[in-house]
RNA sequence: GCGGGGGUAGCAAAGCGGCCAAAUGCGUAGGACUUAAGAUCCUAUGACUUAGUGUCUUCGCAGGUUCAAAUCCUGUCCCCCGCACCA
């Protein structure tokens, strides 16, 4: 068995010497810019990375062969919340992060280095590189470097990147909702609850009750749903605060007072107000102008909302339980001293309809799932879910429903909440999704923070320019395009800072970090400078640098370096690709295409992007709880050659790739087959003259090789590998047995040599080593991809091999039905020579009618009317028959004839060809052009 | 619901009007080699069947267009990704 770790380090030296992938200025080569997004450096590489990598990888190293100068850079992310987060959690000695460690490999020596968030950038940088450089990647690691302030240069690069984008005014601040903590009086990053993980602000709209003088307040989150209102709910059990609220006095839970305050609102409590005091009146709905009677529920949550609820029982499987409930049980009316007849008069009235669940699509559903009483809280739960997004997303909003009748929920959701707020019937509010608590113990609110900064990605005339750019870009594949036009349309403001974590700060309010996905939109540009920007002392690094070399402004800064970076900027830009897993298009890649678009002319625009699936491990998403997770360098103890190839060979395109030991396995030993094989023959001496089967080979070569390029040059590598490797060894091996293991030197060599060529992009390690053996000097990753003549392809060539193989198998399957096991002769026959005239005017006409008369009439020869028609309509059933390639009876005898020994060894008998004409067997009669009748003995 | 991608033999996956019972790889079975195992090589791998190049049933489901459909059209069911403040 070959040493694969033996040849790799061996090759990863020499080529290391040789700075075989550090990529400089060339003017007289074409370049081509490739990266693969920075990784994240909160733990090690694992298969995942390794796939997405492994397409960027992969088409260096092939552009690299097709004679351009590539350059593929690296560098590690190391901005935004996890690391700190987990540099805190083992700060605490958190049980479950120490045990991530743990599983990692570190000793609890080393562990305890992490809880400084500085030493994972400082470790896990390092780990990579050494991880992709033994895995054979092709970068120019002088280029690499590392994100956030930790590295000064990096740092003034993203500034002068946001000052650019705020002069440029694509950067606003505004109001956006926190999970905040009362006091730490900080925004409770996910990290820092201690439950509550991915609970999100979520928008009610506050709808005011005008109670006398005050205003009753009830939160709801369908603010379309007014026009149903039936009645309010109040809990009589608990006590509501009748409060100050700016200039209005409202009545709300005690719980809604202290959120309230947080999000913007001067709040006083003037007195305590009972709910069940507040049973029995009237509050007026705004805009419908409804006398709303107030009745008790249960469900009522002092902590949700205001503790007060509007009730619309056509939509709200809540309410309709809860007045359902109330109109069978005239016990309760009378304890809370209520009208039952004014409750029984209660009816739902109808606002939305949908196909699905008509006009009550609340009574529909607890209907359907049988849901008795409001008490059967998780039936509940689950009928809201199905009426809320039902209705949100297919429902109409009815006549009822006043200006808004007619239009979808969707929008009128919108338009409503809008003129409510405007008349000042409503107000917006937030509510945590569900419960967080803060690791001080304290629990979580929102907080409306006005201060936070967006990138404005809703900025129209910026959109055109972003789908101008996309239009001008490929994507690999194709079909990824309309996720990324779509994209651009749909995002809005994105909140680009953070008050914790690490990274760059914002320049022109240092309270604020800059946020992971903001900071690396443009970075690319970097990579072309940021080799000689370690030789500038980083005070001598200022806006005026960058806009300079990006951007040609200004004066030249007396900076060293300078003219060098600006002459790598302006060649190796644009980025001709990057490429990523299919979740980035959302917002990494796009957000790459717009910021590109905003600051860069437009001929520095990025050119391609490639989008790959997901990684499984064993068919299912990798993840650390299935123990389905599997390191790069778990992997690469197999070899980086097989790992190379089995990562590219398990998928492509858009679907996700599965990672299968089995399939390495398997490939590892194919891999080694194929060494062992090219270093026994490669010198071989065969024969002088070039025979049928030599040119077969050359012909079938070429093919090869044009149907591998084509498929390298789509990014489909699975294909290109299954052609190119997969397709070529069987070819090969269908050579050696064909040439009675007697190949041609010149014609194996070249056979060889293209494999190992073919195979070089994804095995470069024993590719070299192939290379060095052939007792080239070169290096094969330098070398030339391998070129296709069209015309040396040979149709006929392939036909000829196809006659002889499908032969043989005819013959098998005769021996098989024969119950033969070891024949003693076999006879082919060929058809008579009629046939040939006949099939060749039938497959030209064929072409033209599948009438069964014309097709007769068109290829009548006289004498076989009744054969001719008998075959045509038999033809015409069944087409599949019709040779590809239509010879004559003599050159299908000499190919056979060429093949006679080899059709004996296959059989091990003696074995005659006869021409039909010359025999009388009825058998003979059987034969067709491509398919000689068969007789075994 | 919207946007996108899919549903093909045991599995993965190609094919996207006729050379399609459907490439290729994996798996499985039999054989060769080997002391044995592994690896490798050969053969088979929808069903049935006859001295063959045949029949039947298959490409989510149901219809339709066509001389001809996995491929085109219509309807329908199911799966995956995204729907955001963050890697």
């Amino acid at each position: 068995m070959i040493n694969f770790k033996g040849i790799e380090k061996k090759w990863q030296k020499n080529w290391e010497e040789a700075k075989l992938f550090e990529a400089n200025v060339d003017s007289t080569r074409p370049k081509y810019f490739i990266t693969f997004p920075y990784p994240y450096m909160n733990g090690y590489a694992h298969i995942g990375h390794f796939y997405s990598a492994m397409r960027a990888e992969a088409l260096a190293r092939y552009k690299r062969m097709r004679g351009y100068n590539v350059l593929f850079p690296q560098a590690w992310h190391c901005t935004g919340t996890p690391i700190l987060a987990a540099a805190n959690r083992i700060k605490e000695n958190e049980t479950k992060q120490v045990q991530i460690m743990g599983d990692m490999g570190f000793s609890e020596e080393e562990i305890k280095k992490f809880s400084n968030p500085q030493y994972w950038l400082d470790y896990f940088p390092k780990e990579w590189k050494k991880d992709f450089m033994e895995a054979g990647m092709s970068i120019d690691f002088r280029r690499e470097f590392i994100t956030t302030n930790a590295n000064p240069s990096y740092d003034k690069f993203v500034q002068w990147q946001f000052r650019k984008l705020k002069e440029l005014g694509y950067i606003l601040q505004g109001k956006f909702p926190v999970v905040w903590c009362p006091r730490d009086n900080t925004p409770i990053q996910d990290h820092s609850r201690l439950e509550g993980e991915g609970e999100i602000p979520q928008e009610f709209t506050l709808l005011k009750f005008k109670l006398g003088a005050d205003f009753l307040i009830a939160a709801t989150l369908r603010p379309e749903t007014i026009f149903g209102q039936t009645n309010l709910w109040v809990n009589p059990e608990i006590e509501y605060v009748r409060a100050r609220v700016n200039e209005e006095y409202w009545i709300i839970s005690e719980e809604a007072v202290r959120k309230l305050k947080e999000q913007d609102k001067i709040v006083d409590i003037l007195e305590r107000v009972k709910g069940q005091s507040l049973l029995g009146k009237y509050a007026i709905a705004p805009t419908i102008n409804r006398q709303l009677l107030i009745l008790p529920s249960s469900f009522c949550d002092p902590g949700k909302g205001t503790g007060v609820v509007t009730s619309v029982p056509s939509d709200a499987p809540d309410d309709w339980m809860g007045l359902y409930d109330l109109q069978k049980d005239d016990d309760l009316a009378k304890r809370y001293k209520l009208d039952y007849k004014e409750i029984k008069e209660l009816h739902p009235i109808p606002i939305i309809h949908s196909e699905e669940l008509g006009d009550l699509p609340a009574v529909k559903v607890c209907q359907v799932l049988g849901i008795k009483s409001q008490r059967e809280r998780e039936k509940l739960e689950e009928a809201k879910r199905i009426v809320y997004k039902k209705g949100f997303y297919v429902g109409i909003m009815n006549e009822h429903c006043g200006n808004y009748s007619d239009m979808p929920v969707e929008r009128a959701r919108e338009l409503i909440k809008e003129e409510l707020q405007k008349n000042g019937n409503a107000e917006p509010f937030y509510e945590l999704t569900g419960k967080v608590t803060c690791r001080c113990l304290t629990q979580g609110v929102i907080k409306i923070v006005s201060d936070q900064w967006f990138i404005d990605y809703g900025n129209t005339s910026w959109k055109k320019q972003a789908h101008h750019a996309l239009n001008r870009m490929k994507i690999y594949p194709e079909k990824a395009r309309q996720q990324f036009d779509y994209t651009i349309d749909w995002l809005r403001q994105w909140a680009c800072t953070h008050e914790e974590g690490t990274g760059t700060r914002l320049p022109w309010d240092p309270k604020w970090l800059i946020e992971s996905l903001s900071d690396s939109t443009v970075y690319m540009a970097y990579y072309t400078i940021s080799h000689w920007l370690k030789e500038v002392p980083p005070e001598d690094i200022n806006d005026a640098v960058f806009d300079y070399v990006f951007l040609s402004h200004g004066k030249k800064p007396a900076v060293v370096n300078i003219d060098a970076m600006r002459d790598e900027f302006e060649y190796w830009y644009p980025v001709d690709l990057r490429n990523s897993g299919k979740d980035l298009i959302q917002n990494h890649l796009t957000f790459f295409i717009f910021n590109h678009t905003a600051l860069f002319p437009e001929k520095y625009w990025p050119l391609g992007v490639g989008v790959n699936g997901w990684s499984m491990v064993n068919r299912q998403k990798m993840s650390k709880s299935l123990g389905n997770f599997v390191t790069l360098r778990d992997a690469l103890k197999f070899g980086a050659d097989p790992c190379r190839i089995t990562r590219l060979a398990a998928g492509e395109g858009l679907d996700d790739a599965n990672w299968d030991f089995e399939l390495l396995d398997s490939l590892t030993h194919k891999l080694d087959g194929f060494y062992e094989f090219t270093v026994q023959w490669y010198a071989f001496e065969g024969p002088e003259e070039e025979r049928t089967i030599d040119l077969w080979l050359r012909s079938s070569v070429q093919r090869i090789v044009k149907e591998t390029t084509q498929a390298m040059e789509e990014m489909m590598f699975r294909t290109a590998l299954q052609i190119g490797f997969f397709t070529l060894q069987n070819l090969l091996r269908q050579y050696m047995k064909r040439s009675k293991n007697n190949p041609h030197k010149k014609t194996l060599r070249l056979a060889l040599e293209t494999q190992v060529l073919l195979l070089c992009p994804f095995t470069p390690h024993l590719s070299e080593e192939l290379w060095n053996k052939f007792g080239k000097d070169t290096f094969i990753s330098a070398e030339a991809w391998p070129v296709f003549e069209e015309q040396e392809i040979n149709g006929e060539l392939d036909y000829a091999e196809q006659l002889v193989m499908n032969t043989i198998e005819d013959i098998r399957s005769v021996l098989t039905l024969a119950r033969i096991e070891n024949p003693k002769r076999i006879t082919l026959f060929l058809a008579e020579s009629w046939k040939y005239k006949f099939m060749s005017l039938f497959k030209k006409e064929f072409e033209k009618t599948r009438n069964l008369s014309d097709l007769i009439k068109a290829c009548l020869i006289s004498g076989y009317e009744k054969e001719i028609s008998q075959v045509v309509s038999g033809l015409l059933k069944n087409p599949a028959k019709i040779p590809s390639l239509v010879l004559d009876t003599e050159m299908e005898r000499r190919i056979l004839h060429e093949n006679v020994g080899y059709l004996k060894s296959e059989f091990d008998c003696s074995l005659e060809i006869i021409k039909a004409e010359e025999s009388v067997e009825k058998k003979a009669m059987q034969a067709m052009p491509g398919k000689p009748a068969i007789l075994v003995a």
